[in-house]
RNA sequence: GGGCGGGUAGCUCAGUUGGGAGAGCGGUAGCCUUACAAGCUAUAGGUCACAGGUUCGAGCCCUGUUCCGCCUACCA
């Protein structure tokens, strides 16, 4: 064991562990296996991205959740796919193509669709890759992907089902238009971009008649080429008497009439009066539909003025919009501008201004659906956590709104709906369409269109499992047990699987949905390309190892707040790694030669550092049960690093060193506790953890060839034991008070101290001498027996005195001045202590004890306030 | 406009039934003590954003104020 590396290879232990994983299957899963389900599916990632933080700090959770409960004895599966993400993925190829000066149109769409597969085989086995290089134990043999043959075909069913359940329809209305993708977007991809800087223009339509004008005030001066009528409010004595009458439209050959809308119209804002333009506004489309006014459409899809536009015809909406405003200028028409802050709808993928249009899509209506929804929540079928989310999800789902589900791409899942040429019926159906369900005419045509991407992804939790299949794993393992994500795809993503898993499954589609938060930069800001603050999780990787980077990930995913990334926070976590190695290699060299057959006999160091690890097993158990990562890493860190190394390494250096059955009970206890902790630390530090049981005696490696099957500790491993926690921490605290001394009386630790000691605990001193000489430097514990010497310091601890002598050890002028320090300090502390139990409500109301902790420390403080006033006279 | 989260040591953050204000980093002082100087020991540093309230007692509960961040919304 001498030949052990001073240093742990992080790298070569990822590389090699890893693939040895992998290849002898541990992380495979298998329904018919024994062990209670637990089943998480991965938040499918774009085929065709790459790593980052978001996707670590997802994984690295999921990844210790699935290591923990498989270690614990769950038949778990943890199933890894892609998402085909259509418009981004569209867009990439595009892009691409746009480079070589083509469109996708020159291609058609078969080209087309070759293209982006090849694109997918190109790029798509990246981000698996990266993946791996996280440490996840995912069942890569039952990967997914959102357009895989078998998930292709659950959403043809799931779109038939709905279609004859009547909660699919095809509908004319106005949608989300994208003039720069070309297609509808459904009201979650649309981003509101806020404080946006644009101008209101005020204006005069004439009256038909000649009578006079009525003057209105838009944002959006080229929609006037749409609009026919104007709106005010019935009540209004101002516009009373226009209502019924006619407006001449002064650009383009029409007129319409001055309508009266409550709804619509604040008389309070602007001139009270409120042009409409039923096919361009979402308000005005209502007050269209509640008048039966004509909807004018004009603009065409890339967003320039059709031929409704009279003379701005084939303008794009802005060129239009000066064009208006100036021809309406000459006319006289102009009534002024104003700087105006607005908030205006983008699209998510290509950053263009949203236009509202009417056009036909399909629907899948909502209200129904989201009605269990919304009740397996309340009812605690599905549970998040943090529960402050459940709000969001309500609040969403209560007032939700039926999602469009088409879109004019090519890349996705093309809906199974056929047109006939001759009747014009629809045929709806799983399998490809021959003929016309209706009139059985062969001349039908396929809808264009593709679906939403995230319509499939909806379907991922039972989709992946085999469904529409009755399949095993399906059986096994649905519903799912916890959904990890982040909380910006609640409602493109969560909230469409639990509708869709409890319409399709009759059974939500899991019981927990762990929420955490974004990793945002050093700042708080996001991290984003164009910023340029975004941090690579693989350069992490590289310059400090997964582990380190793992455990830094999970102490940082703190519940209900966002994370920001510090990097110097992993090289700290990188130097615990090392802690551990390094003590590992202290073990190690201490068991060397073994015998497990030799005579044991247990120190009190052994008990202690048991029942330490009990408690220790119970506080990660605990931590991990309730997704509070941030303490389970913090408890690993403090046991390992605080309790392990800092107290029980030095107190068992005596017995490592000596010979007998004390030291075959220490060295048993080192080779239970590494076991014990090297399995509590692997969810979270995969492959240090294997390299160290790895290098365990045999006789812990023959449970488990790898650490990662072998069974969690539990807290019945390790004795309860009170009163060995109680003389340790007292006698903790008299090595700590003695440090103390010394560092305020400038005494190197060369120097021997002898200690007199007396009080309650006294004669529980005089067996812990051994690690009093270790650790505190003391060459003497006796019991103190008649007068004090003359000189000397005392200090107290809970329940005794140490009285040191300090004849010819130091310079007592220097003490005199210290002591008086002192006596001030715990003056003030009896003080505030006298204060606080000498208040009559806190006797009478405060938990027993509490109280008597109270009197505990009063008691202490004074006696040590007694003994420092006394040690001040004996050196005076 | 509505909603949510946050403001605790110089920095990054913990703090789960209201009862000793904590960790890591950084600072200071002292240590190459035979696993580890990527380490060990000790230590300084805080009106827990602000103002009220409840209580014997508030970082924690209530009310209000303020600053930061996020989500959400059709105000021409």
């Amino acid at each position: 064991m001498a030949d052990l590396p001073k240093n742990y290879d992080v790298h070569a232990s990822q590389k090699k562990y890893y693939s040895w994983w992998e290849s002898e299957g541990f992380f495979g899963a298998d329904p018919e296996a024994p062990g209670e389900p637990y089943c998480i599916v991965i938040p499918p990632p774009n085929v065709t991205g790459s790593l980052h933080m978001g996707h670590a700090l997802d994984n690295t959770l999921q990844d210790i959740l699935i290591r923990y409960k498989r270690m614990d004895g769950f038949n778990t599966v943890w199933i890894p796919g892609t998402d085909h993400a259509g418009i981004a993925t569209q867009w990439v190829v595009e892009r691409m193509l746009r480079e070589e000066g083509i469109s996708r149109h020159d291609l058609g769409r078969e080209a087309f669709l070759e293209r982006v597969w090849a694109w997918k085989e190109e790029s798509g086995s990246t981000i698996t890759r990266q993946l791996r290089a996280l440490g996840v134990s995912c069942d890569w043999t039952r990967e997914r992907f959102t357009m895989d043959e078998g998930l292709s075909r659950a959403v043809r069913h799931v779109f038939v089902k709905l279609y004859n359940e009547g909660l699919i329809y095809r509908d004319t209305r106005l949608i989300n238009w994208d003039p720069i993708g070309q297609t509808v977007l459904s009201d979650l991809e649309v981003e509101h971009e806020e404080n946006f800087k644009g101008e209101i223009w005020s204006f005069a339509y004439p009256l038909a008649d000649g009578s006079g004008e009525i003057v209105v005030a838009t944002t959006r001066p080229e929609t006037m080429l749409g609009d026919t009528a104007v709106a005010v409010h019935p009540e209004d004595p101002r516009y009373k008497d226009l209502i019924g009458k006619t407006i001449r439209h002064p650009l383009v050959d029409r007129e319409f009439p001055i309508i009266a809308d409550a709804i619509l119209v604040d008389p309070e804002f602007g001139t009270g009066a409120v042009k409409v333009t039923p096919a361009h506004d979402p308000n005005d489309y209502e007050v269209g539909k509640r008048h039966d006014l004509p909807f004018i459409t004009m603009l065409d899809k890339s967003a320039c003025v059709n031929q409704e536009g009279g003379r701005f015809e084939g303008m794009d909406r802005y060129e239009a919009r000066k064009a208006v405003k100036s021809a309406m200028a000459e006319l006289g028409f102009d009534r002024g501008t104003k700087e105006h802050l607005m908030a205006v709808g983008r699209s998510q993928r290509s950053g263009a201004i949203i236009e509202p249009m009417v056009s036909t899509q399909w629907f899948v209506r909502m209200q129904p659906l989201a009605e269990p929804a919304i009740a397996a929540v309340e009812e605690g079928r599905t549970r998040f956590v943090p529960t402050q989310w459940e709000n969001t999800y309500f609040a969403w789902m209560r007032d939700i709104r039926d999602w469009c589900i088409s879109r004019q791409l090519w890349w996705g899942h093309q809906i199974p709906v056929w047109y006939c040429d001759d009747c014009g019926a629809l045929t709806v159906s799983e399998e490809p369409a021959t003929c016309c369900s209706s009139c059985s005419s062969t001349s039908i045509r396929q809808d264009e269109d593709v679906l939403d991407t995230w319509f499939s992804s909806a379907l991922w939790p039972f989709s992946t499992l085999g469904w529409p299949d009755d399949t095993a794993a399906l059986r096994k393992w649905y519903p799912t047990s916890v959904l990890v994500t982040g909380f910006d795809i609640i409602f493109f993503w969560v909230a469409r699987m639990m509708f869709s898993g409890i319409h399709n499954m009759g059974e939500e589609p899991f019981s927990d949905v762990f929420i955490h938060g974004l990793v945002r930069d050093a700042n708080g800001d996001k991290m984003s390309k164009t910023k340029g603050n975004v941090v690579d999780p693989l350069d992490t990787i590289e310059a400090h190892g997964c582990d380190a980077f793992r455990f830094t990930l999970a102490q940082y995913a703190t519940q209900g707040r966002d994370i920001s990334w510090d990097e110097n926070r992993v090289e700290v976590s990188a130097r615990f790694v090392n802690k551990i190695w390094q003590a590992t290699r202290f073990a190690l060299m201490g068991i060397e030669g073994h015998d497990a057959k030799a005579e044991v006999e247990l120190g009190p160091y052994d008990h202690w550092i048991r029942a330490r690890a009990g408690q220790a097993t119970e506080r990660i158990r605990s931590a991990l049960d309730g997704y509070r990562f941030n303490e389970a890493a913090t408890e690993i860190h403090a046991f390992f690093w605080g309790e392990l190394c800092d107290w029980y390494l030095e107190f068992s250096k005596k017995a490592i060193y000596g010979e007998g059955p004390a030291k075959a009970g220490a060295q048993q206890t080192l080779i239970e506790v590494f076991s014990a902790i090297t399995r509590l630390m692997h969810p979270v530090m995969p492959f240090l953890s294997e390299e160290i049981w790895q290098l365990l005696p045999e006789s812990v490696r023959s449970e488990s060839e790898t650490v990662m099957m072998a069974a969690y500790p539990t807290v019945d491993d390790f004795p309860k034991d009170d009163r060995i926690l109680e003389d340790v921490a007292f006698l903790q605290e008299c090595i700590v008070a003695i440090r103390r001394l010394r560092a305020d009386m400038e005494l190197s630790p060369k120097v021997e101290l002898r200690i007199l000691v007396t009080g309650d605990k006294a004669d529980r001193l005089p067996a812990h001498a051994g690690a009093l000489a270790h650790l505190a430097g003391i060459s003497s514990v006796e019991l103190l027996s008649g007068d004090r010497p003359e000189a000397s310091a005392t200090t107290v601890v809970s329940g005794a005195e140490l009285v040191i002598p300090l004849e010819g050890v130091v310079d007592l002028d220097a003490e005199r001045a210290r002591l008086d320090k002192e006596i001030q300090k715990v003056g003030k502390d009896v003080q505030d202590l006298e204060r606080r139990l000498g208040n009559a409500g806190f006797v009478a109301k405060a938990p027993e004890h509490v109280v008597n902790g109270f009197r505990e420390k009063l008691a202490a403080a004074q006696i040590k306030l007694d003994q420092l006033q006394q040690a001040r006279g004996e050196l005076s």
